[in-house]
DNA sequence: CGAGGAATATTGCCATGGCTATAGTTGCTC
DNA sequence: GAGCAACTATAGCCATGGCAATATTCCTCG
């Protein structure tokens, strides 16, 4: 068996990537933890907290999360019996209904937040030059842009199908 | 409340971060799917692989997956009943059973590796020019070291202990 | 208008995996 | 040697979340 497969610098790469990843993530669960919230509630708060009115359909919280609208349908059950949000009937569509935010629920999220950018800033950022950082960000955009379909608005080009690079 | 906190650069580098890591785990995960693998398979066959012996001790393999050993036991239990690997009792030490890759499992990975090294070159290492593809990887690796304690043997060096909180 | 298909949220069922307790083993201390 | 703490693997119990099925509601086309 081809042992040095192992050393390909394609396997080391997405090793570092995954293993950063992995070491701010749980950075991250442990101090979203001390405030009652695990990772993917922070993400909802967050999510909805950045939405207009405060809100999001369900289904487009599915989408701007890493659940599905099961997920989400449990998730929100959660945090609404811990009163982090609510749901509310959609006016105009009976079949939608809406995740609202509470004030409680801005509330945790004000406090967990700046701890978390400190987390952010001293495992991540702060551990790099300006233009490093600024390199590394780049790269990741690239590499966001090409394997992330729809990540962001602005990238509304059709994802390329070969390894074209231009 | 203050909309504008996720315009922050430490927020937007983080989102960075997860949706490139997002990202190429969804395609690898299904590229490990057209062969029968889940993403712990892998990850598991892997690490047996490139161990002396093609083989781990079951607290040695947690250790090195992302796993907790009763998640181990799990996992092995699965990929036994597949014949991706086996146990075998430890000789020295009879508390201790080793999981070792079956040459089924050593097959299934021969299969998988090369479409995976593709995936990466196409979705992550070819986006990139050699110099920009360096200093993400030293960004990433520096981000690493200083995140995940103990990940690699070269940095024994202790975690930086710069702290700020409280 | 009405029928059929699409969209939306939810629920049932299931796989995964963590935490903790447990049983067996080892090694250290007296 | 006997006792005891540490280590190792596993099993029980539980939380999370995906997929598929389901019930509503909406929309489009005839």
């Amino acid at each position: 068996m081809n042992q040095n497969v192992f050393d390909d610098p394609r396997i080391t790469a997405v090793g570092l990537l995954v293993e950063a990843h992995a070491g701010l993530s749980a950075r991250f669960a442990a101090q979203f933890e001390e405030h009652g919230l695990s990772p993917v509630e922070f993400e909802v708060l967050t999510r909805l907290a950045r939405s207009p009115g405060n809100q999001l359909r369900m289904t487009d919280l599915a989408a701007q999360t890493s659940l599905s609208t099961s997920g989400v349908t449990r998730v929100v059950d959660r945090m609404e019996r811990d009163g982090l949000l609510c749901r509310r009937a959609c006016p105009s569509d009976r079949r939608s209904s809406y995740a609202v935010v509470t004030t409680a629920g801005l509330q945790r999220l004000d406090q967990t937040l700046p701890g978390h950018l400190r987390i952010i800033e001293q495992w991540f950022t702060g551990q790099l030059e300006p233009e490093e950082l600024r390199a590394v960000l780049d790269g990741l955009r690239r590499v966001r842009d090409a394997v992330h379909p729809g990540a962001t608005a602005g990238s509304t080009e059709p994802v390329p199908e070969e390894d074209a690079r231009s």
